[in-house]
DNA sequence: TGGTTATTTGGTAAAATTACCAAATATTAG
DNA sequence: CTAATATTTGGTAATTTTACCAAATAACCA
């Protein structure tokens, strides 16, 4: 049955669903980063960046510190990072090789 | 910089972003399964759980085959499971001190 | 004190997602 | 062939997400 754990685990993959979150865990794993960092590389807006880091916070994933002017954030799910390299080799393998590769690796692939 | 294969792992991502998905992911890896079972245990139209297979399928991480009248699903993407049971693990941990409000985490709420 | 910098919050319109219904398709049974 | 079963597709309304702007807040500096 659909209990709520699914409900809460699809939060943490919500707030991963997004080009600029996933972006900003990246770049989280090698160390604490400043708001204004992300601002520079992502080229959106400051409240956009904002949002984004909240969405990620509400979510366990991330942790904020204030210092000074400045709010520093640091991945709290260290995990996702495994996951991420994961993703990209499954998603290489399959561009290099589509077809042959699914087969390969299971049955069936239509369409 | 936001390259496009941030966009390419936020498909992944999106895809796992519902609970339904995420039961579909997880039933999906004690062995593959037709729709109807789907439809059986989530209690949702027929047509729904159907759509929601095709955006695991078109992510990438499930694959369908036909047998007879019957569409047989079955898991692709076999490293998700792992990053699963990391975030059920990150969830529990944090779940004795820091309860997450799932009501909380729309985009835009802070705690 | 007032001003500047860093960040968050509120509002809003556009875009995406979701779930249902009805209809289409495909396979098998009679 | 026609009917029944299993699934997908198209349409649509409700909900959610997104990105920007403007305004609010908070910390530091002159």
């Amino acid at each position: 049955m659909l209990t709520d754990s699914y409900k809460e685990r699809s939060l943490v993959f919500k707030a991963l669903a997004h080009p600029s979150r996933l972006f900003i865990v990246d770049k989280l794993t090698a160390g604490e980063c400043c708001v204004c960092e992300f601002v520079n590389e992502l080229k959106v807006d400051f409240s956009t960046v904002s949002k984004h880091l909240s969405v990620l916070k509400n979510a366990g994933l991330i942790s904020d510190e204030k210092r000074g002017q400045q709010v520093f954030y640091r991945l709290q799910m260290h995990c996702v990072g495994e996951f991420n390299r994961c993703i990209d080799n499954f998603l290489s393998r399959r561009g290099n090789d589509q077809k042959v590769c699914l087969k390969c690796c299971a049955v069936g692939e239509t369409e």
